[in-house]
DNA sequence: CGTAATCTTGAGTCACGTCAATTAACGTGG
DNA sequence: CCACGTTAATTGACGTGACTCAAGATTACG
């Protein structure tokens, strides 16, 4: 495993796609003293591909920042089925809980490197440092919007679009894509996709065939796609769920 | 306009649905002293039925409490196209900003009494205040958790379902519902449903039709239900999306 | 009381889910 | 290195839930 050199909460996620610099990179930026207390209190913890890192139900002792690698954060309904709700790149934060319950799942896409922060600790040093208690509500306020852009995804989009909003937040992600070469990895499953989608495999197997005649994409192989157009992606979100 | 007599921030709204007491309901109760100091920098706003609170793009210098009414939180994507993201009830909050700009838009669906602090204010204040600051922080963490449902609604439940899950919402509110004569009083035009259960308004009104035709709801009028079956609304959502 | 908005219902079409079968990728042990 | 089993991916056929378009019915409001 070779990860990336990255400082803690080095900065956090950023998407160009609603501007050149977005608010959370700027805001959440710590300084270096409350970087080192924070690293005073964190482990660090590595997950192999497909490692489990909190499971839904289980107690909530800690919360996570990813440092390297990609993790899927999913729920189970009462009708049995899992629901992907996000996936979660370097310097994003995971383990929100309630009444000390972890409510989602979480497992690693691809060998990833979390810092572990135990919950007692972190609201310790949040009694005493202000400004880091209001960067981490600012950090659950980002949280709180990207929720809600999924949210007008899902209400709004045909799988296809769906889909493109994926590879496009996908693109942004350097450890996945070349773009060089314009090739994307994709460190999932079928299913992994079409649980975040909110769909089946074979749609998004008929989607990505699609996409591919249009000549929007290439497949490589089933994990590896060859971005031909990234700006089709772009533009097909601006039309409507019927294609008009 | 009758409002209900409140206290600041009374109770925050629980849900019944995911247990007897909700975490929220706890956590959220502020001190009267931290009621008293929140009240300070509060201004009282009545607004009514249809009124703008504020919209999508605006400058962002308040955040609000919601203490009596109902309102409609929405956003319009880049096909145009709106999508009502949440209502919000008595002790909920609204007026989450990014770099300073409204990214939704707040419209009274009824009578609405608003608490209205001033960002800046605010801050102060939680600065001088962790305990109240950590209030907040539940708070967004909260209304994370209440988006991550709605992305489950819509991930992987039909229409049908989607209005069920809707129904129960308003059935806990009591200025909505009576509970003796199980008559459900519906503040909002079929559009507002559609473009918040993501679907049209036809279909609203065909899946309606069909849960009185099973005997679940009557409709006494296009905005009054009555609700004869409220436990057949709960096993809807238990079902598979093919009716499974 | 008239005009507009909202609501309702119907007919036709399409996107997507389901079921089923084939092919490709992957790991394991001989 | 290859035979084999298992899982993932793909493709086809088919049914149906939900969208679109269009026409009434009802309600709200000046």
């Amino acid at each position: 495993m070779n990860y990336p050199e990255q400082r803690f909460l080095p900065e956090l996620r950023g998407h160009s796609i609603e501007g050149a610099q977005s608010e959370t990179r700027i805001m959440n930026l710590l300084s270096p003293e409350q970087q080192a207390r924070l690293a005073n209190i964190a482990s660090l913890v590595d997950v192999r591909t497909g490692g489990l890192i909190f499971g839904e139900g289980n107690r909530a002792d800690f919360i996570y920042a990813v440092a390297a690698g990609m993790v899927r954060i999913s729920r189970c309904s009462a009708s049995g089925r899992r629901q992907v709700l996000d996936f979660v790149f370097p310097g994003d934060m995971l383990g929100y809980h309630e009444r000390g319950i972890y409510v989602n799942s979480a497992r690693a896409l691809s060998p990833a490197r979390l810092y572990r922060l135990p919950w007692s600790k972190l609201g310790t040093l949040l009694q005493q440092d202000p400004e880091l208690h209001a960067s981490f509500l600012a950090r659950a306020a980002f949280d709180l919007r990207q929720a809600q852009k999924r949210i007008m995804t899902l209400g709004q989009q045909n799988v296809a679009q769906r889909l493109a909003s994926f590879l496009l937040n996908l693109v942004e992600q350097p450890q996945f894509y070349d773009s060089q070469l314009h090739q994307l990895s994709l460190p999932l499953t079928r299913f992994d996709l079409a649980d975040y989608l909110g769909t089946t495999p074979e749609t998004v197997v008929r989607v990505l065939a699609r996409l591919e005649q249009e000549g929007v994409i290439r497949r490589l192989s089933a994990r590896l796609l060859e971005i031909r157009r990234l700006d089709w992606l772009s533009t097909l979100l601006e039309a409507g769920r019927r294609g008009g």
